[in-house]
DNA sequence: CTCCAGGGATCAG
DNA sequence: CTGATCCATGGA
C-alpha cells in the first residue's frame, strides 16, 4: 500500500545538493525537485516542496515510521552551527558553502558502502552506479518490479567470482569476495566499529581487501557518521591545490594534512562542499 | 587510437 | 618507505 511521510521545518536541506554530492549512488531524478531513492530496502520518490522547508517522502510500505527518514537524512544535526563554524575559516570554504548550503551528510548503510566504495575505486560515477545496480539485481531481494534491495552479506557472500565478474565488477570481484568473507566470519564486525575510537574503526576496515586510504574514509565519513574524517580523491586534491595552494602539486599526503589540520573535527562536512562546488563549477579539471 | 576514472595491491629500488 | 605498474571496463 502507498503511503506518505513529510519531513518538515526543513532547513539546510536542497534535495538535488544531497543527491548529487558525490555520496550516494542509488538515486535518479525524476523531475526539477524530485528524485528516486533506493535506501533502507525501500524505493521511494522525494520531493522538495515549493517553500523548500517540506519535503514529501512517498512508497510503498513505508510503515508510519518518519524516524526512519528523518535520521537518514540526518536532521538531527545543526548545520547552522557547523556552516557558520566552518564559513569563518575562510573565504574559500565560506564560497563554497555559499554554494552548497542544502548539503547534507547522509547516515547510509555502513554495509552498503563498504561494498559501494569498493566498487567505486577506478570508475566514474555512472559506472559505478551501474555496477551497483547489477549487484542488487543479481544477489538482493525484489523490492518491485525491476527494483532490487542491496543484498546482505549473507547473500552476497554466495555470488561465485564468475557472477561478480558478469555484473561488470572487474578485479574488484575479489574484493567484494574478501569483504563479504571478513564480514561473515566476523573479522570485521560492523556494529563494533560506531563504538571503536575512530582510528581502530579505520585500522579494521583496512583489513578487507580493496579498501585502501580513501576508500575506508568514504565508509566512515557516509556510513558510520564520522565526520572527521576528509576521503581525499582526485577531484578534492585538484579542488584543495587550486583553492588554497595556488594549483601547486603537494601531493595527497599534504592535502590530507592541510584539511585535517585547517578544518578539524569538521573536516568531513568540509569535504562535502567542496566536492560539490569543485565538481559542480567543474573547477580545476586534469592537470594537463 | 590514447587517456583516464571519487584507488589499491603488488613489486622494484 | 616511496614510486612505478598493473588491474577491468567504458566513455571522452
Amino acid at each position: 500500500m502507498k503511503s506518505v511521510v513529510s519531513l518538515e521545518n526543513l532547513n539546510h536541506f536542497d534535495i538535488k545538493q544531497i543527491l548529487e554530492s558525490g555520496q550516494v549512488f542509488r538515486y535518479h531524478q525524476l523531475s526539477n525537485r524530485s528524485y528516486e531513492l533506493r535506501a533502507k530496502g525501500k524505493v521511494i520518490k522525494i520531493t522538495q516542496q515549493q517553500d523548500s522547508t517540506t519535503a514529501l517522502i512517498e512508497g510503498p510500505n513505508l510503515g508510519e515510521v518518519e524516524e526512519i527518514w528523518s535520521d537518514y537524512f540526518d536532521i538531527g544535526t545543526d548545520y547552522e552551527a557547523i556552516t557558520n563554524t566552518l564559513s569563518q575559516k575562510d573565504p574559500h570554504i565560506a564560497k563554497a558553502i555559499d554554494f552548497g548550503k542544502g548539503i547534507r551528510i547522509l547516515k547510509q548503510d555502513p554495509w552498503e558502502m563498504i561494498i559501494s566504495f569498493i566498487i567505486s575505486q577506478n570508475k566514474q560515477i555512472p559506472h559505478i552506479q551501474q555496477c551497483i545496480e547489477n549487484v542488487c539485481e543479481s544477489f538482493g531481494i525484489p523490492i518491485e518490479e525491476g527494483v532490487y534491495a542491496f543484498p546482505t552479506p549473507d547473500q552476497l557472500s554466495l555470488a561465485t567470482e564468475e557472477e561478480l565478474r558478469a555484473c561488470k565488477v572487474g578485479f574488484r570481484a575479489p574484493y567484494i569476495m574478501d569483504a563479504c568473507q571478513k564480514i561473515c566470519e566476523g573479522k570485521v564486525v560492523i556494529k563494533d566499529l560506531y563504538a571503536l575510537p575512530t582510528l581502530e574503526a579505520k585500522q579494521s576496515l583496512l583489513q578487507i581487501k580493496g579498501i585502501g586510504e580513501k576508500v575506508a574514509d568514504c565508509i566512515l565519513l557516509f556510513g558510520f557518521s564520522k565526520t572527521n574524517f576528509f576521503p581525499t580523491d582526485v577531484w578534492i586534491k585538484r579542488v584543495v591545490e587550486g583553492l588554497y595552494f595556488n594549483g601547486e602539486e603537494i601531493g595527497l599526503q599534504k592535502v590530507q594534512d592541510f584539511a585535517k589540520q585547517h578544518f578539524g573535527e569538521l573536516a568531513g562536512y568540509a569535504q562535502q562542499y567542496l566536492f560539490f562546488y569543485g565538481r559542480e563549477l567543474a573547477l580545476f579539471k586534469k592537470a594537463k
